[in-house]
RNA sequence: GGACGAUUAGCUCAGUUGGUUAGAGCGUCUCGUUUACACCGAGAAGGCCGUAGGUUCGAGUCCUACAUCGUCCACCA
């Protein structure tokens, strides 16, 4: 048999990925054995874009993890499938059609989501392409997307349930609102950036007060000092007059309110004295922490009195402001306070922290808008909240697995296992700060909220099948649909049940709890601390056993991968160029869990050239073997050569297995290529060739050749798959099929 | 304001319960083209493992403090 000299990935890859899918075994229906389940869910990727590098490490190390288990022999399952993204997608397609001189303000909605579905659906087509040329050996006849009728219904099960055990409740609350995308976001998905503006001490009343949103005073309701301040103890309870400019003579039109507001003055604890003056204006519509002062004073001062609207303009309550954007009204009514003496002074170095959109970065407007919210911290009847539940599933998940592990059985409980340890603390710390989360959106794309107003006596009418007409308290027939959609993470974060029971019970059963969430550590928040909460409450179970979290890719600076920056590294193109198993080498090599990964071109380079080496390899004992058949067990060494190979693959099988079982896969990988390379290749190979020349020596010598080379094929194949499947075509003995499917290899004693 | 991480060869990083001469990739230098591989081989240079203390028979590995860089969380007008 002739080989290359060259091992050319671009010949073997494609042919491979399709004799594997062919085989069936990405299926564990169909692999031979009945042993434990083990089970990873794919985190689904956005089907709003290409796939990029971070995606091809994950994808990289479920395939490794999945390939290793399926080789020791567990029935393995790794579940794909694809996120619509509600919100990021939404963006990433309003980008689009503005480009294009268009906006979904100007369409239908059935219009909107028509385009967006298409949009979606060729992406998803690609990005699963893609999976398939890294060498994913995911199970591809259970895919599933977050938009599927069937997980839609569980998704809404789970809704109404919690409806009905009231941790899900409808809230006017104020919420964090952007201004350009004109929905609702939670606190995660607004940042902080600290800016400069200038802080403004104006007259008001008898006192005067410092704030940086003189904008927004018409929306006042009170005043508050602290309680313990000496300087206005005296006017604690007292009414004060503050003029307002809303008097009829600044109206064009003659409308507006008569005469100055009257505000009177609370004591709350929240209020600096140091700060300003140790005076604060309230104003519960615009403003978070104004609104949990008002909470505790709703019997002294009014609620909420909104000015802003939706789309950050001064309302028809701000007189001769009316109209105006934020900035412009500022602007307008700080030289209106000057012109009137009303402005005392301006402090220009003041430093503060702004709260922007995640995505596009306009500062978030504090607004009450109506929202459904999960009651993260309630007591359900069993005692315990969705909080509890959690931290308590990954305070069992450290502490207790090592002495389960002798006595499992399908109900007990493991917990939560987070690796690296350290996002434990971080875990914990962020579970512990954790308020209600708001899991509506003003947004088109997504999962509609299944609940209908009547319009007559306010009802709020669960209907997830979209049949109810009527309301079945007042019997009216004026409803109205919710028109918003859930949080996308309220959707995924119910996936790892989601997934299997939309593939039939049998699939729950077996497969759930899943062994091993794997992702980054950028969604911790976001998606693994729903599903750990959202799976106790519907399951009463752990959704997996260990989450095991990488770190992002960068590049070889170290700066975050982005579009603007032009550093983004195309997986494809890195595996048009040098094969996906050197990329995937390159991303697992030298790289421990959690860590931040910098991928410079050279490394991956280098993991081609091990490939190329491992094929030299192969090439030299094909032409040495002549035709010998691979041993089924070790062959017993003679030389000192000999002997020597044959401990330190023993040591290696050891080394690797041991490193695979603790998920140091980076270490694992090392201790391949140092063997392969360094012991195997360097050392032994040259021996051998002299070994070959006697006569005597020269069987065993190549029974040996062989049957290394075939461990280090097994060892290597999870990491790369490809190369290892298409040498393992060349040498392979008789009744043998698919590396994929071989039995990982044994320590001799 | 609170917490966490990093600091090891020129560059990028490994180093799992503390234990013999601290490793890899890339890069550098010298030599080598003998039928596996120049996507190679042989050899070499290069590290008081951030600083200062401490625990120990023994510390890159544990403890304390500090410095620099980075990250997360919270957020006061």
């Amino acid at each position: 048999m002739e080989l290359p000299k060259n091992y050319d990935p671009q010949a073997t890859e494609k042919e491979i990925y399709a004799r594997w899918e062919a085989s069936g075994f990405f299926n564990p229906d169909n692999l031979p054995g009945n042993g434990e389940p083990y089970t990873i869910i794919m985190p689904p990727p956005n089907a709003n874009a290409p796939l990029h590098v971070g995606h091809a490490l994950g994808f990289t190390i479920e395939d490794i993890l999945i390939r290793y288990h399926r080789m020791r022999g567990f029935k393995t399952l790794w579940l794909p499938g694809t996120d619509h993204a509600g919100f990021e997608t939404q963006v990433v397609f309003e980008k689009k059609l503005e480009k294009e001189g268009r906006s979904r303000f100007k369409m239908q909605r059935e219009e909107f989501y028509k385009e967006i579905w298409g949009f979606v659906q060729e992406n998803k087509h690609n990005s699963e392409e893609g999976i398939k040329r890294l060498g994913a050996s995911c199970d591809w006849s259970r895919n599933v997307f977050t938009l599927d009728p069937r997980i839609i219904k569980i998704v809404y099960e789970t809704f109404k349930k919690m409806v009905d055990d009231g941790l899900v409740y409808r809230g006017e609350r104020i919420s964090n609102w952007c201004t350009k995308h004109q929905t609702t976001l939670s606190d995660l998905e607004t940042k902080y950036e600290e800016r400069q503006d200038p802080l403004y001490y104006m007259k008001y009343g008898p006192f005067t007060l410092a704030t940086v949103r003189p904008e927004t005073k018409f929306g006042d309701t009170g005043v508050a000092v602290n309680p313990n301040d000496e300087r206005y103890k005296q006017y604690i309870g007292q009414e004060i007059e503050v003029e307002m400019f809303t008097q009829p003579q600044f109206h064009e039109t003659g409308a507006g309110q008569a005469g100055p507001v009257k505000l009177r003055v609370i004591a709350d604890e929240a209020v600096d004295p140091e700060f300003g003056t140790g005076v604060v204006k309230v104003t519960p519509a615009h403003d978070p922490a104004d609104f949990e002062i008002w909470t505790r004073h709703k019997d002294e001062i009014p609620g909420p009195k909104q000015v802003i609207d939706k789309f950050g303009r001064l309302n028809e309550l701000t007189g001769p402001y009316a109209g105006m954007k934020i900035k412009e009204a500022r602007e307008k009514i700080v030289a209106d306070l000057k012109a009137r003496g009303l402005l005392v002074k301006i402090d220009d170095a003041y430093k503060h922290n702004v709260q922007l959109c995640y995505k596009c970065g306009n500062v978030i407007e504090p607004l009450i808008v109506p929202q459904w919210y999960v009651a993260t911290t309630k007591p359900l009847p069993n005692g315990s909240s969705l909080r509890d539940m959690a931290v308590r599933a990954v305070n069992i998940g450290t502490t207790l697995d090592e002495k389960l592990k002798k006595n499992i059985n399908k109900d007990t409980d493991l917990g939560v296992k987070i690796i690296p340890d350290r996002f434990r603390a971080i875990f914990l710390h962020w579970m512990n700060n954790l308020r209600d989360w708001p899991i509506s959106r003003q947004i088109w794309w997504g999962i509609p909220i299944p609940v209908k107003y009547c319009a007559d006596c306010g009802e709020n009418i669960i209907d997830t099948e979209d049949k109810i007409t009527a309301c079945p308290k007042c019997a009216s027939q004026k409803l109205n649909k919710d028109p918003d959609t859930f949080d996308t993470w309220f959707s995924s974060g119910q996936w790892p049940y989601a997934t299997l029971m939309a593939n039939g019970e049998k699939d729950f059963e077996t497969y759930f709890p899943t062994s091993v969430m794997e992702t980054g550590w950028d969604i911790l928040f976001f998606w693994v601390a729903r599903m750990i909460m959202l799976s106790y409450y519907r399951i009463g179970k752990e959704p997996f056993r260990t989450v095991f979290l990488h770190g992002l890719v960068r590049d070889k600076d170290r700066q975050k991968m982005s579009k603007s920056k032009g550093n983004v590294v195309d997986p494809l193109g890195v595996i048009d160029t040098y094969g996906a198993d050197a990329l995937r080498f390159a991303l697992i090599f030298s790289t421990a869990a959690g860590n931040d990964i910098p991928l410079a071109e050279e490394k991956i380079r280098g993991m081609k050239h091990f490939a190329n080496k491992l094929w030299n390899i192969s090439r030299f004992i094909i032409m040495n073997v002549e035709g010998a058949k691979l041993p089924k067990e070790a062959p017993r060494p003679l030389t000192e050569p000999d002997k020597k190979i044959t401990k330190e693959l023993n040591d290696t099988i050891k080394t690797v297995t041991k490193n695979l079982d603790n998920l140091a896969l980076h270490e694992a990988a090392q201790n391949i290529y140092q063997f392969t390379w360094h012991e195997f290749a360097d050392i032994y190979i040259e021996a051998a060739k002299t070994q070959l020349k006697n006569a005597s020596e020269k069987a065993d010598t190549q029974k040996i050749l062989l049957y290394s080379l075939s461990q280090i094929l097994k060892l290597l194949h999870p990491f790369m798959p490809y190369i290892t499947e298409a040498i393992w075509d060349n040498i392979k003995g008789d009744g043998s099929s698919l590396l994929m499917i071989e039995s990982w290899p044994k320590t001799q004693k």
